[in-house]
DNA sequence: CGACCTTGTGCACACGATTGCATGCCGGGT
DNA sequence: ACCCGGCATGCAATCGTGTGCACAAGGTCG
C-alpha cells in the first residue's frame, strides 16, 4: 500500500540490507509463474482442487529455481517446527545410538528432524533440557529417563512427550515386554540344570531395573527357578566388575545381569579370577548391544529391539501431532543364545 | 491501522483462531512493563545504552511471565537459526557418539542446538542430507565423511561447513595429528624388538586410511621399522576377523590396525586360532574406543581425542558465524598402552 | 537564550509462508 | 436474459521478533 504494489518482481532492494544471498523465496517462483504468492503456496499444500496445468507449471518452476521453503517462516505461521527432540542419558552407552538411529530413520522418512540431547547422566538436568527442547521442537521423546516422577509430570505439561523404556501414569510410552525374553531365559537355564539364579541389579531407583527384577520374579519361580538378588550396582563396565565378588560368594550357578555392559565387566573380572565361564557360572545379559557378540566368550543376552523402539516413538509422536491417536507399542524381547551359558556344575567353593 | 491501535493489552482475540495456548510473547511483557515491543526487544539485545531501571524492570517482568523468545520468529528475522547440523556415517560406530557428545556440550554452552544426521554409511546420500540440514541450520560439521570431492565442494557452497577427520582444499577441518601417536607407537614397538610391522588398512578410498598409512610411512622407517601393507578391509569387526588370515600368513611380528573395532575382530579371530597374543603377535589399534580397554587382552591403541574434536568443530563454526575468523585445531594423538603389545618373538610357522 | 548533542523510546516495516475471505470468470438452469 | 453456483486465483492480515529512523526531553555550550 505504501509502495507501488504492481511490482511483483524481485524482492525489494532494501531487503538486502542485512542478510546473505537471501535464497529464492515463494515470491520468486510466484513472479516467474505469473501468479500470486498465495497461489504458489497453495500449489504445494492443496494439490487437489487446483488447475493441474497451473500447478504443474508452478512446481516445475519452483524446482528449476531451486526453491526450498523457509522452515522458520513456516514454523512461525503454522506453529509447527517439524522437528522432534530426543533426550538420552548418555550417548556413549551403546544402547542409545540404536534407538536414535531408529528414531532418526523414521523421522527422516516423514520430513522431520531430530534434535538430540545428552543429559550426561544427570536426571536433575533433564527437566530443564526438555524445557529448552520444547522451544525448538513440537514434541520430545524421553529415553530411559531417570527423571523424578513430578519432573516427568511437569515435562509432559510442557509439550507432548513419549517415553521409551519407562512408564508413568498419563504419559504414553514405548515399552519393552520382558516376558518373552525372560521366559526363554528361564526355560533355557532350567533345561541346563540350573536351580538358583542370581540377579545383578542396576541403579536402585531405575525404572528399568525394577521392571527387569519384576519380570524375573514373575517368570522364574513358575519354571522352578529360585531368584537370588545380588544387590544394586552402577550400570557400567566397572559396576559389573565390582559385582564380581558378590556373585562369587553367592551360591548361584547362573546370573542374569541388568545390562550387557555390566555383564561384560562381570565376566571379564571373573575370568581374571580364573573362573571357567560358562562351565562354572552361566551369565545372561540384557540389551544385546553390538559388542555382546564380539567378546569371547560371546554373551548370551535378552535382546531389546531398540531401533524399533526409536521408530515407534517418533511414529507415535508424529501421529499424535497429526491428531491421529494411537497406542505406542509394547515391543517383544527375545533371548539370544551365545557362549556364556552352559550346563550347571558345582563350583569349587570360593 | 485497521483496528484501534491504543489497545496494547493481550494479543487480539482473533489470533487464537488456530494455534495452541500461544505462549507469552514480547507483546505481553511490553504491555506489562508499559513500554513498546521494540523497547522490550532491545532490553534483551542492547544491554548497553539503555536506562538501567527500565531494563531491569522489563527483564524481571519477562522472567515472571515466563517469557521465552520464539525461536522461529527470531530465525525468520535474523536469518540465524541458532542451530548446527552434524553428519556422521554411522551412529552405532562408537567413534561418533564421542564427537557428538563433545559437540553437543559446547553447543549447549553457547545456546545452540545440534541436529544429528546418520547417513547409514552411504556417501552418496551425504550431499542431499547436507542440503536438508542447510535449510534448518546455520552451518554443519561433516564427520569422517567419505563424500566424493566434488560433492564436498558443492556442500561447502551450500552452507558453512567444517570437516572432522578429513581434509579438503578450501574447507576448514578439525584434524587429528597422527604424528605423536604414531611416533610413540614406533618407539614402543622398536623398543620391544619388532622390525617388521604390518598395517591392516581400512576402506580403500577413505581419507583417514590414507592419512594413517601416510603417518606410518613417514615415521616408522625413521625408527628402523619396516612397514608391510596388509590390504584394505571393511572397517568393521567382521572386516577385522577376515583380515586374520592375511596377518597370519605374513611374517610380521606386530600390526597396526586401521581402527579399534577391526583390531578387536582381528585379535578375537587370532585367539580363536590359538595364537598367543601378545606373545606371538603385537596389535595396536586406532581410536581408543571405550571398549578397547574392556576386552581381554586390553587393546593397545592410538587415542583420538574425539570429544575435543566435536567441541573444536562447533567452536570453530560458532566463531565463523560470529564473523570471528579462527583456525580449526589439529589435535594431538597419543599411544595408550594396554595388553596387546609385548616383546617380539619368532612365531612358529603358520 | 537558542542551537546542538545525547540519551531513551516508539513507529512502522520487514522476514517468508499460510489462509480466510473476496472476487472474477464461466456455464447452466429457469 | 438474468441469476446462481462452482472454481481458480488474488488480497491482505498474520505469526513474533529485530531494527532503521524519527522524535521528544534534557543537558551543555556559545
Amino acid at each position: 500500500m505504501t509502495h507501488s504494489p504492481g511490482q511483483v518482481g524481485a524482492p525489494r532492494a532494501e531487503a538486502q540490507r542485512r542478510r546473505e544471498p537471501a535464497g529464492v523465496t515463494l515470491r520468486h517462483v510466484a513472479a516467474a509463474a505469473g501468479v500470486s504468492v498465495a497461489t504458489a503456496s497453495r500449489a504445494f499444500s492443496r494439490p487437489e482442487k487446483f488447475d493441474p496445468s497451473t500447478r504443474a507449471r508452478i512446481l516445475r518452476l519452483a524446482d528449476e529455481l531451486r526453491y526450498v521453503p523457509h522452515r522458520a517462516a513456516q514454523a512461525l505461521i503454522t506453529g509447527r517446527t517439524m522437528s522432534l527432540g530426543l533426550v538420552v542419558p548418555d550417548l556413549t552407552n551403546p544402547f542409545f545410538p540404536g534407538v536414535i538411529k531408529g528414531a532418526q530413520a523414521r523421522a527422516r522418512e516423514r520430513g522431520l528432524s531430530l534434535l538430540i540431547a545428552d543429559t550426561d547422566e544427570d536426571p536433575g538436568a533433564e527437566l530443564a533440557l526438555v524445557g529448552q527442547l520444547a522451544q525448538r521442537t513440537d514434541a520430545v521423546v524421553l529415553c530411559s529417563s531417570r527423571m523424578p516422577d513430578d519432573d516427568l509430570d511437569r515435562a509432559a505439561r510442557l509439550c507432548p512427550v513419549v517415553l521409551v523404556n519407562r512408564e508413568h501414569p498419563g504419559v504414553p510410552a514405548v515399552t519393552f515386554d520382558s516376558d518373552a525374553g525372560v521366559r526363554e531365559a528361564a526355560v533355557h537355564l532350567r533345561a541346563l540344570g540350573h536351580r538358583r539364579v542370581g540377579y545383578v541389579g542396576g541403579p536402585a531407583h531405575s525404572f528399568s531395573d525394577a521392571a527387569r527384577a519384576a519380570g524375573l520374579h514373575a517368570e522364574f519361580p513358575a519354571h522352578g527357578l529360585e531368584v537370588v538378588l545380588l544387590g544394586n550396582h552402577d550400570p557400567s563396565f566397572e559396576g559389573g566388575r565390582r559385582a564380581a565378588d558378590v556373585v562369587l560368594s553367592s551360591d548361584v550357578t547362573a546370573v542374569m545381569v541388568h545390562n550387557d555392559v555390566m555383564a561384560l565387566g562381570l565376566v571379564g573380572r571373573l575370568l581374571d579370577y580364573g573362573l571357567d565361564i560358562p562351565r562354572e557360572l552361566s551369565v545372561i545379559g540384557w540389551d544385546d548391544i553390538e559388542f555382546a557378540g564380539m567378546f569371547t566368550p560371546g554373551l548370551t543376552t535378552v535382546r531389546m529391539p531398540r531401533e524399533d523402539a526409536g521408530r515407534a516413538a517418533v511414529g507415535y509422536l508424529e501421529a499424535a501431532l497429526g491428531g491421529r491417536t494411537s497406542e505406542p507399542p509394547r515391543l517383544e524381547t527375545h533371548l539370544v543364545f551365545r557362549q556364556t551359558t552352559a550346563r550347571a556344575h558345582e563350583r569349587r567353593p570360593g
